[in-house]
DNA sequence: CTCCAGGGGGCCA
DNA sequence: TGGCCCCATGGA
Protein backbone atom coordinates (compact mmCIF):
# COMPACT_ATOMS: atom_id res chain seq x y z
CA UNK A 1 0.00 0.00 0.00
CA UNK A 2 2.83 2.65 1.31
CA UNK A 3 4.85 1.69 -2.46
CA UNK A 4 1.21 2.29 -4.58
CA UNK A 5 1.23 5.67 -2.66
CA UNK A 6 4.37 6.20 -3.93
CA UNK A 7 3.55 5.23 -7.40
CA UNK A 8 0.07 7.73 -7.33
CA UNK A 9 2.72 10.72 -6.21
CA UNK A 10 4.71 10.02 -8.61
CA UNK A 11 2.94 9.97 -11.81
CA UNK A 12 0.84 12.76 -10.70
CA UNK A 13 3.67 15.21 -9.55
CA UNK A 14 6.55 13.77 -11.92
CA UNK A 15 10.22 13.66 -10.20
CA UNK A 16 11.06 16.26 -7.91
CA UNK A 17 14.67 15.83 -7.87
CA UNK A 18 15.66 16.47 -4.15
CA UNK A 19 17.51 17.91 -2.92
CA UNK A 20 17.88 21.48 -4.41
CA UNK A 21 21.39 22.43 -3.17
CA UNK A 22 24.69 22.76 -5.22
CA UNK A 23 26.98 20.33 -3.20
CA UNK A 24 26.09 17.87 0.29
CA UNK A 25 27.37 20.67 2.47
CA UNK A 26 24.68 23.01 0.87
CA UNK A 27 22.34 19.87 1.90
CA UNK A 28 23.05 20.18 5.46
CA UNK A 29 22.91 24.16 5.82
CA UNK A 30 19.69 24.24 4.38
CA UNK A 31 18.50 21.09 6.61
CA UNK A 32 19.49 22.93 9.73
CA UNK A 33 17.84 26.00 8.38
CA UNK A 34 14.61 24.72 7.58
CA UNK A 35 13.19 23.56 11.16
CA UNK A 36 10.31 24.84 11.35
CA UNK A 37 11.19 27.40 8.84
CA UNK A 38 9.35 27.78 4.96
CA UNK A 39 12.06 26.62 2.31
CA UNK A 40 11.43 30.23 1.10
CA UNK A 41 13.00 31.78 3.89
CA UNK A 42 15.54 29.67 4.02
CA UNK A 43 16.56 29.91 0.26
CA UNK A 44 17.18 33.90 0.81
CA UNK A 45 19.93 32.71 4.50
CA UNK A 46 21.52 30.83 2.07
CA UNK A 47 21.61 33.22 -0.83
CA UNK A 48 23.40 35.34 1.45
CA UNK A 49 25.72 32.64 2.87
CA UNK A 50 26.74 31.90 -1.03
CA UNK A 51 26.87 35.48 -2.27
CA UNK A 52 29.24 36.32 0.65
CA UNK A 53 31.04 33.20 0.06
CA UNK A 54 30.78 31.49 3.56
CA UNK A 55 29.03 28.55 2.37
CA UNK A 56 31.75 26.31 3.69
CA UNK A 57 32.37 24.78 6.80
CA UNK A 58 35.67 26.57 7.26
CA UNK A 59 34.54 30.17 6.62
CA UNK A 60 31.60 29.36 8.69
CA UNK A 61 33.38 28.28 11.41
CA UNK A 62 36.09 31.19 10.88
CA UNK A 63 33.08 33.49 10.78
CA UNK A 64 32.01 35.93 13.62
CA UNK A 65 28.53 34.73 15.04
CA UNK A 66 26.97 38.15 15.08
CA UNK A 67 27.72 38.66 11.13
CA UNK A 68 26.40 34.69 10.78
CA UNK A 69 23.35 35.40 12.74
CA UNK A 70 22.59 38.55 10.07
CA UNK A 71 23.21 36.32 7.30
CA UNK A 72 20.68 33.58 8.12
CA UNK A 73 18.16 35.99 9.97
CA UNK A 74 15.68 35.72 7.13
CA UNK A 75 15.53 32.25 8.01
CA UNK A 76 14.17 32.83 11.63
CA UNK A 77 15.83 31.40 15.00
CA UNK A 78 19.10 32.73 14.01
CA UNK A 79 20.24 32.53 17.56
CA UNK A 80 20.35 28.67 17.68
CA UNK A 81 21.00 28.39 14.22
CA UNK A 82 24.03 29.79 13.69
CA UNK A 83 25.25 27.70 17.37
CA UNK A 84 24.44 24.86 14.58
CA UNK A 85 25.72 25.71 11.99
CA UNK A 86 29.11 26.16 13.75
CA UNK A 87 28.84 22.93 15.57
CA UNK A 88 27.97 20.75 12.60
CA UNK A 89 30.83 22.95 10.49
CA UNK A 90 33.77 22.11 13.52
CA UNK A 91 32.24 18.71 13.53
CA UNK A 92 32.87 18.12 9.39
CA UNK A 93 36.05 19.48 9.19
CA UNK A 94 37.06 17.36 12.85
CA UNK A 95 35.85 14.39 11.12
CA UNK A 96 37.60 14.32 8.16
CA UNK A 97 34.58 15.31 5.71
CA UNK A 98 32.47 13.83 4.30
CA UNK A 99 34.48 10.93 2.34
CA UNK A 100 35.40 9.48 6.00
CA UNK A 101 32.39 9.77 7.04
CA UNK A 102 30.85 7.90 4.34
CA UNK A 103 32.65 4.80 5.61
CA UNK A 104 30.83 4.41 8.47
CA UNK A 105 27.88 2.15 8.77
CA UNK A 106 24.22 3.54 8.57
CA UNK A 107 23.90 3.45 12.30
CA UNK A 108 26.84 4.46 13.60
CA UNK A 109 26.49 7.71 11.21
CA UNK A 110 23.24 8.28 12.01
CA UNK A 111 23.58 7.89 15.87
CA UNK A 112 26.94 10.04 15.49
CA UNK A 113 24.65 13.03 13.53
CA UNK A 114 22.14 12.13 16.46
CA UNK A 115 24.95 13.27 19.13
CA UNK A 116 25.32 17.11 18.12
CA UNK A 117 23.40 19.59 19.46
CA UNK A 118 21.03 20.55 16.96
CA UNK A 119 20.25 17.73 14.95
CA UNK A 120 17.56 15.37 15.89
CA UNK A 121 15.71 12.70 13.77
CA UNK A 122 14.91 14.18 10.96
CA UNK A 123 17.49 16.67 10.14
CA UNK A 124 19.57 13.68 10.48
CA UNK A 125 17.93 11.43 8.37
CA UNK A 126 17.55 14.48 5.72
CA UNK A 127 21.47 15.06 5.80
CA UNK A 128 21.42 10.53 5.83
CA UNK A 129 19.70 10.14 2.67
CA UNK A 130 20.18 13.28 0.90
CA UNK A 131 23.81 14.17 1.36
CA UNK A 132 24.98 10.80 2.31
CA UNK A 133 22.54 8.90 -0.29
CA UNK A 134 21.85 6.01 2.33
CA UNK A 135 18.56 4.72 2.69
CA UNK A 136 17.45 6.10 5.07
CA UNK A 137 13.27 7.17 4.71
CA UNK A 138 12.95 11.25 6.40
CA UNK A 139 9.34 10.97 8.37
CA UNK A 140 8.38 14.59 9.12
CA UNK A 141 4.44 16.35 10.21
CA UNK A 142 2.97 15.68 6.66
CA UNK A 143 4.53 12.12 6.48
CA UNK A 144 2.23 11.10 9.50
CA UNK A 145 -0.88 13.14 9.04
CA UNK A 146 -0.49 11.77 5.36
CA UNK A 147 -0.77 8.37 6.34
CA UNK A 148 -2.84 9.18 9.13
CA UNK A 149 -5.53 10.04 6.97
CA UNK A 150 -5.18 6.72 4.68
CA UNK A 151 -5.34 5.07 7.51
CA UNK A 152 -2.22 3.54 7.10
CA UNK A 153 -1.25 4.10 11.22
CA UNK A 154 -3.41 4.85 14.11
CA UNK A 155 -1.94 8.19 15.00
CA UNK A 156 -0.47 11.44 13.96
CA UNK A 157 1.64 10.74 16.91
CA UNK A 158 3.28 7.99 15.88
CA UNK A 159 6.82 7.31 17.61
CA UNK A 160 9.03 8.89 14.75
CA UNK A 161 11.82 5.63 14.50
CA UNK A 162 8.08 3.39 14.59
CA UNK A 163 7.05 4.96 11.46
CA UNK A 164 10.26 5.28 9.56
CA UNK A 165 11.16 1.62 10.35
CA UNK A 166 7.05 0.65 9.01
CA UNK A 167 7.95 2.99 5.43
CA UNK A 168 11.47 1.21 5.21
CA UNK A 169 10.09 -2.08 5.54
CA UNK A 170 6.72 -1.94 2.78
CA UNK A 171 9.14 -0.16 0.30
CA UNK A 172 12.55 -1.32 -1.67
CA UNK A 173 16.01 0.03 -0.20
CA UNK A 174 16.02 2.04 -3.56
CA UNK A 175 17.85 5.37 -2.90
CA UNK A 176 15.77 6.98 -5.63
CA UNK A 177 12.23 5.92 -4.60
CA UNK A 178 13.28 7.36 -0.66
CA UNK A 179 14.36 10.22 -2.00
CA UNK A 180 11.20 11.04 -4.34
CA UNK A 181 8.99 9.70 -1.67
CA UNK A 182 9.26 12.01 0.93
CA UNK A 183 10.10 14.76 -1.53
CA UNK A 184 6.30 14.03 -2.92
CA UNK A 185 4.65 13.64 0.46
CA UNK A 186 5.95 17.47 1.14
CA UNK A 187 5.02 18.71 -2.32
CA UNK A 188 1.30 16.64 -1.87
CA UNK A 189 0.37 18.66 1.50
CA UNK A 190 2.06 21.67 0.52
CA UNK A 191 -0.85 21.57 -2.44
CA UNK A 192 -3.79 19.19 -1.08
CA UNK A 193 -3.22 18.56 2.50
CA UNK A 194 -2.42 21.63 3.74
CA UNK A 195 -5.36 22.33 4.93
CA UNK A 196 -7.48 20.95 7.73
CA UNK A 197 -10.00 18.75 5.51
CA UNK A 198 -8.87 16.19 3.69
CA UNK A 199 -9.04 17.70 -0.22
CA UNK A 200 -11.02 15.90 -2.65
CA UNK A 201 -8.79 17.01 -5.29
CA UNK A 202 -5.94 15.34 -3.67
CA UNK A 203 -4.85 12.68 -6.14
CA UNK A 204 -4.21 10.27 -2.80
CA UNK A 205 -7.86 10.75 -1.92
CA UNK A 206 -9.13 10.36 -5.33
CA UNK A 207 -6.73 7.11 -5.19
CA UNK A 208 -8.64 5.68 -1.79
CA UNK A 209 -12.21 6.09 -3.49
CA UNK A 210 -11.47 4.16 -6.49
CA UNK A 211 -9.98 1.43 -4.50
CA UNK A 212 -13.49 1.82 -2.05
CA UNK A 213 -15.31 1.33 -5.08
CA UNK A 214 -13.76 -1.54 -6.06
CA UNK A 215 -13.83 -2.85 -2.86
C1' DC B 1 -5.18 40.32 12.84
C1' DT B 2 -3.87 35.11 13.15
C1' DC B 3 -1.62 30.99 11.57
C1' DC B 4 2.20 28.25 10.32
C1' DA B 5 6.49 26.80 7.81
C1' DG B 6 10.67 20.67 4.86
C1' DG B 7 12.26 20.87 14.22
C1' DG B 8 14.92 20.51 18.28
C1' DG B 9 16.33 21.29 23.11
C1' DG B 10 15.24 21.77 27.86
C1' DC B 11 12.41 20.92 31.64
C1' DC B 12 9.16 18.52 34.44
C1' DA B 13 5.86 15.04 35.89
C1' DT C 1 8.41 8.46 27.54
C1' DG C 2 5.19 12.33 26.88
C1' DG C 3 3.57 16.96 27.16
C1' DC C 4 4.84 21.96 27.06
C1' DC C 5 7.23 26.00 26.05
C1' DC C 6 10.74 28.53 23.74
C1' DC C 7 13.06 30.01 19.69
C1' DA C 8 11.95 34.29 15.16
C1' DT C 9 11.23 35.58 10.36
C1' DG C 10 8.08 36.20 6.53
C1' DG C 11 4.25 34.86 3.54
C1' DA C 12 -0.74 33.86 3.22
Amino acid sequence: MFLNVYEVLFKFFGPQNWWPADDRFEVCVGAILTQNTSWSNVEKAIRNLKVHGYLSPERILELDSDILKSLIRPAGFYNQKAERLKIFSRFLLESGGFESLSKLSNYSLRETLLSLKGIGKETADSILLYAFSKPIFVVDAYTKRLFYRLGLIDSEKIDYDKLRKIIEGNIPADITIYNEFHALIVRECKEFCRKKPVCENCPIVRMCRFYERKG
